[in-house]
DNA sequence: CATGAATGAGGATTCATTCAT
DNA sequence: TATGAATGAATCCTCATTCAT
């Protein structure tokens, strides 16, 4: 029981760490973390960071996960009914932006990570890893089931899953960096760049059944 | 004179200068920079830097730029005559990527760049920027020039332009933080990416009207 | 009873923790330790290292006293009889060299220790020093020996054993130091140094006066 | 000349900062070397060390240079002349040990350098280093010539110099860290070490040219 | 007895920048 | 122009020890 706590108030504790260096993120930058800086944000002494992580970087590796995760969170929610494929991709693509845009700093730090273990999550252009985490097999198998359906043509899958990700990932890049915040303006132009793929995808009736 | 015999020797040391910056930045990257080494590197003591560079901020401000000028040269090659502009577009993609990727850490530290003098040169999503300097206003033109010739349909050429690029960017930057580096399968991604937006914007006969 | 198996319980605690605190010293050298690594190695979190040593300092020369008691059951194994004294006192000494350089950094901090409870043990040029515990004492009590059985010529037997011990004391430390580890020249080091040692001391025909 | 000047106040400087570690050494024993503390009692700020030692090794090890160069150079003073070759290393090796015991953690942590740049020059059983640098070659070199004039019995005369350093080597060191001080035992100690030696290397008329 | 969080000081090192020369 | 010593603050990290539980 005793013990239970104990473990409660440790996690209370490293996730305080981690969000205050969340926000160290968000304004300064990932280059501004510092343990120093964490710590005196958290209210703890700097030697006692280390109690709840090793060193700075698996510090930052636990805060890339947990960011990758509230993305991944916020664009896994559920949608209306009665949506055709095509829609459904969209709609999970404006979610998916318009979380990265609000915590654009962190975003870019995750999308940016050369760590392994991130990069086991992050990765798009690479099928050697586990299944099941990655954002980008959603997709996959959506396209997949639009293609079965019959709404799109037929193509290589999982290559049309990386163009079209990789795609929006640029676009919502420039959106951060240019830092374009008008929530129609983004809404439209996620549409727009997708649109004009998936009039390449459309099965169209002429190339239909006859 | 004399006088200018100086400004001349001046330049060179800056280029000197900022050509060691650079291969810092490809080797250590971007965080790896620091004037204690750039001065090492490029023979100079520690406080001569200041002579040619304010602070190390404008120095990395005119090295992001003289980067961008770099890739842009290499994108800006001559292409074979009689290329249709679809062909065109893509060739010079292609060009421009293979260009980063042979910088990654410096095409990664001037894209991301937020400084005001660089987002001049860089943003693609806004358009109070000067006129000729930027890359995308090139893409711009192919494309309205397609539009015209009746090689693309009719759309908002500034939008459409926004969209590829984009994507392109994003393709990029995974290829880079993947670290893929098979020559032909970067030609192929980028080709069937843009591929699949022009299957969109191509004008068909049937839309031809005639 | 309860109180007896606890008293043992403490006790092998406290021989676990020397022993961890041992192998820490022969691998990442005296000024490897901390209560730290010692507690990890243990299995023992930090604090609970305090109930068994009062701080570092009392755990370390505890570590030391135990390391010398070792040494000394490697010399003081039984020997071949027959030996005559000049042989019994080599074969300790190669004996007490080996013990000391299997466990180099060790005898290294046990005969550098300048702390008055290790000198009670170690100390060698001083005679205010309590009984039977000491390794020169044995050397001492043999060489009187030799005198009395006439091996050895007559002469003051404490300040012939320092001068023995001290010279094989500096050539097991410059075997440590110069990290040499073949036993046959070792043997023969010492076996040499000895010799030259016992050529000056051994009583010779004509200085028997018979 | 002006550069002269500075090259001057650069040796000045490091000098400084060499004697103020010595005294900390002195002190507070090699362990208690930190960089803060030597630039504080220096003077200097803790940064600017680093403009004079790269590293604490590096500082260190001239550190220990220097001193092994104070004692050899208190040891190679001129001796009266007229005396045997016995009689000369007597003489140094008692101004050698003197020497060192006026600098006791010093001594010690030279000696137990096992850096190669500092064991280039401390080793003893080790022959592979150059030559001219080291006080081991100049005993060397003595007991040769002691063979040579017959003074001595024909030995391997590395073998008995490294017998005979390491001897007065582990003296030395006893005499250190038992903190023996009284100038006229030490000196007996010492004739007394290597006067049994030399009892037996001396050449006596029974094994004389019979 | 045992836990492990917390402290506070200290460790080496690096850095951008200034300034007298 | 050029030098490089000097500064002062910041970096990450480790440590012995204490103490409430």
């Amino acid at each position: 029981m005793r013990k239970k706590m104990d473990e409660e108030q440790r996690e209370i504790n490293k996730n305080n760490i981690l969000n205050c260096t969340k926000s160290i993120v968000e304004s300064e930058g990932f280059e501004g973390i510092s343990i120093r800086k964490v710590a005196k944000l958290a209210g703890y002494t700097e030697g006692n960071v280390y109690n709840y992580f090793d060193n700075k970087d698996t510090l930052i590796t636990e805060l890339i996960q947990l960011g990758y995760q509230q993305i991944l969170k916020a664009t896994m929610v559920d949608l209306d009914e009665g949506l055709s494929i095509e829609e459904q991709i969209i709609q999970r693509f404006i979610k998916y932006t318009k979380a990265a845009l609000e915590m654009p700093e962190y975003y870019k730090a995750i999308m940016f990570s050369e760590d392994p273990k991130i990069l086991e999550i992050t990765s798009v252009l690479n099928n050697k890893t586990k299944d099941g985490k990655k954002g980008i097999q959603k997709l996959e198998r959506l396209i997949r089931k639009g293609m079965e359906t019959g709404e799109f043509i037929e193509e290589d899958h999982t290559l049309i899953a990386r163009i079209i990700w990789t795609a929006n990932f640029g676009l919502t890049l420039r959106l951060i960096i240019e830092n374009q915040s008008n929530e129609k303006e983004i809404e439209t132009l996620i549409e727009d760049q997708l649109g004009l793929f998936f009039k390449g995808l459309r099965k169209r009736r002429s190339e239909n059944g006859n």
